[in-house]
DNA sequence: ACCGGAAAGTGGATACTGTCCACAAGTAGC
DNA sequence: GCTACTTGTGGACAGTATCCACTTTCCGGT
């Protein structure tokens, strides 16, 4: 029920930054509802402007649901970037990697239990594979994936994996805490209490550490 | 089974089977479109019937969708039930229990890449997680989710899995094959073609029972 | 410095959606 | 057979996306 958040009328006809306004106001409803919640004609009423505006910069409501996206992807990046850099490369280049891999899956895990409604906009529409855009990616200018093929690179090369085992394994690595996630966010797991989902995500890890081998 | 689906004029002021009309319809709807297309003036038209005699039925389309959603699990359990049929029990306890795992996994995952609008339906709603409603259920009475446990038991019984690692092996089991499914469906894994998919899916079932151990 | 075209925002209209209320048609129970 | 209850209808309202025509503003070439 919260109204206007930017009720200031602007004295200049031109917006200015409309196109980023409407991302921006885009992006907080997904992140209070989803991709459901982010709504064409909110968004306008946020930055204080007239519904058809939008159609100035955006082709439709889908495509300004796409911008939103790319923004949230581009927060599970920084979120990943965020619990990889708690390690440095030290003297045991395996530890090094095992700790990167753990990062990449509960700085993914833990990213969607603290923003829910962005993590589920961010894989709610389609993307292309391995699409490259400056928006979905954060400092280092990896999108998540491949922050994720970081991680299983320093796996091989440390000798955890072998060359064949590394082939693919970020889509099965992938699967596993993406699969937790959305069981948890919008799926049976629900009501799952959060440490439960934690040491879950730990044992995943785990698994995944084992089982590729 | 009798009623027209169809948009025939009926001939009675009374429907006789509405409830039921309304979630086939919608189930249709889901097949072809994901939660999202299921809506309800849709489905009274289709029914033959104004808008909103469906609320003498449903609460409102958020009600719909639960029923139409149970419809969808319903689905997901047989298809998952017909995998595991394709084997019996023979002399080789732990061959049979890998197979049931496998069956799982892969009815799992088959079915959402033959049916992804209802599969991306039956799992798009937070439902109770260990909801005992015979409308999830097929012909063996259980749903997907006690189908796995069931598949689990048959490890743990062989042999293949201590006590201990079986506990909540579910949701790990569970999370890979969910996970893989979604990033196919709606997710950045999109294109990929049908067979990497089906490919990656026995990966992901053998690196869960490795990595369970 | 002008002036004309392009860009950005407005207003109005249409076609959907879900949902509420008052009413009518049919059915079942006494 | 009369009455009460269930089921379906009609009309209305708010909210949404989107299209079209119009206005306001900016900017670049002369």
């Amino acid at each position: 029920m919260k109204k206007n958040v930017t009720i200031e009328k602007r004295k200049t006809f031109r917006h200015g930054d409309l196109r980023n306004a409407l991302v921006t106001a885009g992006l907080e409803m997904a992140r209070a509802g989803g991709p459901n919640a982010v709504v064409l004609r909110e968004a306008t009423r946020r930055a204080g402007v007239s519904p058809n505006a939008a159609y100035r910069h955006f082709a439709g409501q889908a495509e300004l649901l796409d911008a939103v996206r790319s923004a949230c992807l581009s927060r599970v990046a920084a979120a990943i970037e965020d619990e990889m850099n708690k390690h440095r490369a030290g003297r045991d280049p395996q530890a090094f990697a095992r700790k990167s891999l753990r990062a990449v899956g509960m700085g993914y895990l833990g990213f969607a239990m603290r923003e829910p409604g962005m993590f589920r906009t961010a894989f709610s529409v389609p993307p292309a594979v391995h699409e490259q855009n400056p928006a979905n990616t954060a400092s280092m200018g990896l999108n998540p994936f491949q922050l994720l093929s970081l991680a299983l690179d320093r796996m091989q090369e440390s000798g955890l994996l072998s060359k064949k085992v590394r082939q693919d394994a970020e889509y099965l690595a992938w699967s596993t805490v993406h699969g937790l996630s959305l069981l948890v966010l919008e799926g049976p797991l629900h009501q799952m209490p959060r440490e439960t989902v934690l040491e879950l995500g730990e044992r995943l890890v785990l698994m995944v550490e084992r089982g590729l081998g």
